[in-house]
DNA sequence: AACTATTTATAAGA
DNA sequence: TTCTTATAAATAGTT
């Protein structure tokens, strides 16, 4: 989208990854929520911006933890049968 | 987008779930891993899928559990000083 | 912070 | 179920 198209590497100068930053995270956050009702799914995202301050999204059933767990012990019964 | 807007809650038919799953997950995967690229941040996507099939997302540097690491360190930061 | 030209994602359909 | 395409949505550069 945009005016131009925006080739995917680090952006050279810190003021375009901190307005790049504000704008893509808004989507990426909309899309996320979007996900996790449309297909009534868990859902974690996490994120930090260029100056560390974090963000996070769950969906609305599970927290980070819980959902963390789950991955945790899933990976740990596919290991157990594989 | 698409040819019809729709309306953001969850799809009646666990068919439809699916197939959207599919195809958004494609979508936030792709702005996730950009988003990490272009302003070099840290990042973390977890999400499951209807029948319960987990995908990873994270970015260059970090893997899901420094990067939660990361907020638990920092949250405990925080709450110390409020 | 708001605008808008343009690119990109995707809901339906094939 | 993979591909197409009309349309909605996101966003890069601008103001």
């Amino acid at each position: 989208m945009g005016r131009k198209k925006l080739k995917i590497w680090r952006l050279e100068s810190m003021k375009s990854r901190k307005i790049t930053y504000v704008k893509r995270k808004a989507g990426l956050m909309k899309k996320a929520h979007e996900l996790s009702i449309l297909c009534d799914v868990d859902l974690v995202l996490l994120m930090f911006s260029p100056t560390g301050s974090p963000t996070l999204v769950t969906g609305e059933k599970n927290d980070l933890s819980s959902v963390v767990q789950k991955l945790s012990n899933m990976t740990l019964e596919e290991r157990l049968h594989r």
